[in-house]
DNA sequence: AACACCGCGTTTTTT
DNA sequence: ACGCGGTGTT
């Protein structure tokens, strides 16, 4: 047979790999060494040459964008028809699995799954029926602890209480939220993961059967499995499967959220023989901005060990850029994406990276002086919009009247005369009932206890829902959307708003109707009827943040949503101290080592050319920062890296890059000063060097005024 | 029910 | 600084 197809291009260490015999693999795969692809050629390899019934493969990724380019890619490369195959996230594997034995997993039919902010309102909500001060109890950190809890497989009756008062509480919430989730037939993300796993837990004849089917299993981006994760991953595997993991421990940049790198080495304890395979070859950037980031995560302890290398040698030099703020750092970046642009490239080869989102703004202002299109990744996601879960929460109480979620947003969206009084009595007969606020707002209205005006708005409300289920029959999906959003008077409703916030939400109502149109379930969701599968795919897969993806357009994106991408020019922008390795990280070890490894994944997201970027002092939250250079410049390789604009008394690497601050005299940032014209002033900020230092005033009387130091003459009061 | 005001938090993000 | 959410006013 010829195989050259799915080894051709590969180096040694990847087609050791793809064509191992079975058993269980480590791929240790640095970034940039081909690691979606090693995972695809083995999925391949399997199927072609070792005749594997594509039946037998489960292949789990995390994001919906990886499990999409991971089944297009194997799609590509096979030629075998890959029908059976489940390619998937854990939570979309896990949902299948969930509709499949609905009964046996103890769920409703029709469950429906909520988002995390649906799910932080009923939280919220169930705070304030049981009066807890939210205060003491801030519905976030429940909301964690809720997660933590089912992410450590706990329910809330295995948990022990303990003496603790916070943690009572706590539990005590946990268990109110269990409980209006079962009543009214909804599973949060996490639940998914727990119900189906626990699933297997229950019933061994479908573990077994599950175990018999899928005899490879393959993970990519195995750092970032969390306790759960890999839980069901070890139950699913069971004595026999074969279990292929790829990952990079020097890329795990997700412990804060319940990743944890150490089932990296725990893998080759709990997988008996594994086999361990390092990818240490990139494909992806110079040999300098290579030595950069290994130098870099070299000032890790605790790693498996990897050291990247390439064939390309040489190239650019990492740039390094002292600015006096963050103006003349996105100046500065700014200039250097015109030069490129000047010479015939494309703007979205380009891509600006920071620590958090509050520090694009500076840039995006800097672009649309230039006139340079730009695309900011973040944000609100389309099936997250308002608007959009209002329309949804009709549909989904059509499909489901116990969705306690949907029926407390929708109940009086638009306003129908169902105020807070009307609806308080009705999750209060729930609460009476263990019942779903659907039932108990039946049981209200025939039993008469309401006045009558309450109970004609309630009443109307939920004829309005069976109106809308009956009017939904036998029209196709789209027509379904249309309908649901003109019957619910959401247009009406949201044209109240100013004008350019009315024209986005109708469009973005004529965006899901058209979503609706186009929308093709996927293989896992065949068995499902459309209008479910449509919803349970808006929950899972929220959509993406802005449009215009196909515009050349500059790219900008935290670090974190940097991971996975790789553009030819790339600026690292915000290294301080405090800034980049984050405050908030600085006092713990480990939480330092995993900023170094987000530097790490920001580094090698470079092909060609890398700048990083500081400013010395810093605007945030309103103040003026004042900070020294990122501690990360400092571990680079000083014969890699080259200082753009070296100023006096630049230090050399190795003991920072402290700046002298900009001499403005017996000045400080904050001092009253007063002005012959301006009036009474206070000090915001200040730039530049000797005769050129320049002084920003904000006056009170004639706003903020940048002023030459030296021809101001200032008073200070 | 619509609107104004006040106080708080403010890293990263996917499902 | 700024936006969001909760509270209070008309």
């Amino acid at each position: 047979m010829d195989v050259s197809h799915l080894l051709d291009a590969l180096n040694a260490e990847q087609r050791q790999a793809v064509c191992g015999e079975h058993g269980h693999y480590l791929v240790l795969a640095g970034a940039g060494s081909g690691k979606t692809r090693v995972l695809v050629h083995r999925i391949a390899w399997l199927l072609e040459v070792d005749r594997v019934s594509p039946f037998a493969v489960l292949a789990v990724t995390f994001t919906n964008k990886a499990a999409g380019e991971m089944r297009a890619r194997c799609e590509q490369l096979l030629d075998v028809p890959s029908r059976g195959l489940w390619v998937g996230t854990f939570h979309g594997i896990a949902h299948r699995l969930l509709r499949l034995h609905f009964r046996e997993a103890g769920l409703p039919e029709n469950f429906q799954i909520i988002d995390s902010d649906d799910q932080l309102r009923l939280i919220r909500r169930i705070l304030r029926d049981q009066s807890v001060d939210e205060g003491m109890f801030p519905p976030r950190q429940m909301q964690w602890a809720i997660n933590h809890h089912k992410e450590n497989g706990r329910r809330a009756e295995d948990v022990d209480p303990g003496d603790n008062r916070r943690d009572q509480q706590t539990l005590a919430v946990y268990a109110e939220y269990e409980r209006q989730c079962r009543r009214s037939g909804l599973a949060d993300f996490a639940e998914l993961l727990l119900r189906s796993h626990e699933l297997w837990l229950e019933q061994p004849a479908l573990l077994a059967h599950y175990q018999e089917r899928f005899r490879h299993l393959l993970v990519d981006e195995f750092q970032d499995t969390n306790t759960i994760q890999y839980a069901w991953l070890r139950v699913l595997a069971g004595d026999s499967a074969s279990v292929f993991v790829v990952g990079d421990d020097d890329q795990s940049i997700y412990g804060w959220r319940g990743a944890r790198v150490e089932h990296v080495q725990k893998f080759q304890q709990d997988f008996a023989n594994t086999h361990l395979v390092r990818l240490e070859q990139n494909y992806r950037s110079t040999s300098n901005i290579l030595t950069a980031a290994n130098a870099l995560i070299a000032n890790n302890p605790d790693r498996l060990g990897k050291n990247l290398w390439t064939e390309e040698t040489g190239g650019d030099k990492v740039k390094i850029y002292a600015a006096y703020n963050e103006h003349d750092e996105a100046e500065f970046v700014i200039a250097r994406i015109q030069e490129w642009l000047d010479e015939g490239q494309r703007a979205d080869d380009s891509a600006i990276l920071y620590r958090s989102h509050a520090q694009s703004r500076v840039f995006e202002e800097a672009l649309l002086r230039r006139d340079i299109p730009y695309r900011v990744y973040g944000g609100l996601r389309f099936y997250e919009r308002a608007e959009v879960k209002d329309s949804l929460g009709y549909l989904r109480l059509t499909v489901n009247r116990d969705d306690d979620a949907a029926f407390e947003r929708v109940v009086n969206t638009p306003t129908r005369g169902i105020g807070e009084r009307t609806v308080g009595m009705v999750r209060h007969q729930a609460n009476a009932d263990n019942s779903s606020l659907w039932q108990a707002a039946q049981k209200l209205i025939t039993s008469q206890t309401m006045n009558g005006r309450a109970r004609n708005a309630l009443a109307g409300f939920l004829s309005l829902i069976d109106a809308l289920e009956h009017d939904l029959v036998d029209k196709d999906l789209g027509d379904q959307l249309q309908f649901a959003i003109e019957a619910s008077g959401l247009i009406e409703h949201y044209e109240k708003e100013p004008a350019e916030k009315a024209q986005t939400r109708r469009e973005n109502m004529a965006e899901l109707i058209n979503a609706g149109r186009y929308f093709k379930p996927g293989e896992d969701q065949a068995e499902l009827p459309e209008l479910s599968a449509f919803l349970a795919h808006a929950a899972l897969e929220a959509g993406e943040g802005q449009a215009a993806q196909w515009e050349d357009c500059v790219q900008m994106m935290t670090l974190h949503s940097a991971k996975g991408l790789e553009f030819p020019l790339v600026f690292l922008a915000g290294l301080e101290d405090g800034v980049f390795p984050h405050e908030r990280s600085l006092e713990s070890s480990d939480r330092l080592q995993e900023e170094r490894r987000l530097c790490y994944v920001g580094i090698t997201r470079a092909r060609q050319h890398l700048y990083l970027s500081f400013a010395e002092t810093r605007r945030m939250h309103g103040r003026d920062h004042r900070r020294q250079a990122s501690r990360f410049l400092s571990e680079l390789p000083m014969d890699v890296v080259e200082e753009i604009r070296p100023r006096i008394a630049v230090s050399r690497p190795g003991l920072g890059y402290q700046q002298p601050a900009p001499d403005i005299g017996d000045l400080g940032l904050g001092d009253a000063v007063s002005h012959h014209r301006f009036g009474v002033g206070v000090v915001l900020d200040c730039e530049g060097m000797g005769p050129s230092t320049r002084i920003q005033v904000h006056f009170e009387d004639h706003g903020a005024k940048w002023l030459v130091l030296s021809h101001a003459s200032l008073e200070r009061l």
